[in-house]
DNA sequence: GCTCAAGATTGATTTTTATCAATGCAGCGA
DNA sequence: TCGCTGCATTGATAAAAATCAATCTTGAGC
């Protein structure tokens, strides 16, 4: 992981999705926050569980998982961020992380110190909003997660989460797929052998194609069948 | 369900742990807040998914679960609340609910307009604070049930389960416990035999004692103990 | 190109969990 | 009290998923 330097967010792509949108530029200037600017690689750890809170991050490119290990020395992921998504934000709530934050492609990132992040959401309604938004946005999505892992059968979660990725890349034939089987594992409550095995078989169906850390999605109508399938 | 009338807060036993803590009575008074006063019964159903979210409440006394149903007629229980919870906030951010509330026992709520709750938290720093942080309770707790689910056997999620249940009532020996298995499948992610079994099992070893929906908790020691095994 | 290591796949087997089918039991109204 | 009715329990069996044990790829470094 790299540091660049500071960012200039008054000329960033990303700004429309970010905490900052609807601030225009002069706003954006007299807010007096220092973003910084960093780069990552596969695999570089942005913080670990048990670490103080100091940074949230958007992530403007790449991918990055939020990653619980437990006692057991399994692994649950329990995010999976991409362009645009803001995280590390229970840091304005608690003094540790909870959980490890790790990238899974090359990418870039602003971080913000939590700090000012913190007396900016107090007299910025409107970012204040953002932020709760977004607050609300990872509890819709982490309820859902809740009924996907206690509800559905494995290749209907496996379904589900190609889906949800595709999505992601709406305008892609051809999507980033930087997962391991291992991280698909982690994701869905399930063992690398039994994703395997189900990828597989949803490749000899041709309802999607794989190559080198690309994903095609062939037959979206047949996974979302599969994917609305409870255990019967 | 039935309406009491108005609520007066500045007599409610629950205000130290409610959205108004921190506010003395004669702020409270100035709040121009209704907090209309709701007994229910068993079974009463407070919303439904997909209404106009009009209300959040704060529960007194009972439990009420939050039901997603889903199109194959399985159901998920995405919450359990007690006394001193607040629910259906999510209204705040979205037009309408995404379960359902239902009571599972005997209680009492205070129901609040959202509409006036959102022009309080923007006026009032104490009760956004207070909002913000069941928010952030409440994704933390989701993102445990995510882990829970992903990662431990049957036993384990159970023991989890009832030990985190007995911490909401830590002065009783015998603690209320409305849950059918029906409830305990629902939250938990399994079958209602399934349920039945290991709950057998657990009584058998005498590690807890149920009669007339209240629960003895005899052997929380080893309950810990299988709450935190992994499969293996 | 060749070698190695990490990840992915496949098969055989076991464990966990769901499903199906009775049966038991407690509370309640007639 | 009888006889429902709605849970809860129990057993037998089937299905789903994990585990164990080999391979098989593939990509990186030489």
């Amino acid at each position: 992981m790299k540091t660049i330097g500071l960012s200039d967010c008054t000329r960033c792509q990303m700004r429309g999705e970010s905490i900052f949108a609807g601030l225009d530029p002069v706003e954006l200037c007299t807010l007096g926050m220092e973003v910084q600017d960093l780069d990552c690689r596969a695999n570089d750890v942005l913080y670990r569980s048990g670490e103080p809170a100091r940074y949230a991050y958007t992530l403007r490119e790449g991918a990055v998982k939020l990653v619980k290990n437990l006692a057991s020395g399994q692994e649950v992921i329990l995010r999976l961020l991409h362009h645009g998504d803001l995280f590390g934000f229970e840091g304005l709530h608690e003094t540790q992380h909870r959980h490890d934050a790790i990238s899974l492609a090359p990418g870039k990132l602003c971080r913000l110190d939590l700090g000012e992040l913190q007396r900016l959401s107090e007299r910025q309604p409107k970012i204040r909003a953002a932020i709760l938004q977004r607050w609300h946005d990872a509890l819709r999505d982490s309820e859902e997660r809740v009924v996907e892992l206690g509800a559905k059968r494995a290749e209907a979660r496996l379904a589900t989460f190609l889906l949800q990725w595709a999505q992601r890349y709406p305008h892609l034939r051809s999507l980033p797929f930087p997962l391991t089987r291992q991280d698909l594992a982690a994701f869905l409550g399930l063992s690398v052998e039994h994703v395997s095995r189900i990828m597989a078989e949803f490749k000899r169906q041709e309802w999607l194609r794989e190559h080198r850390g690309q994903l095609e999605i062939l037959a979206a109508a047949h996974l979302q069948e599969i994917a609305g399938k409870k255990p019967e």
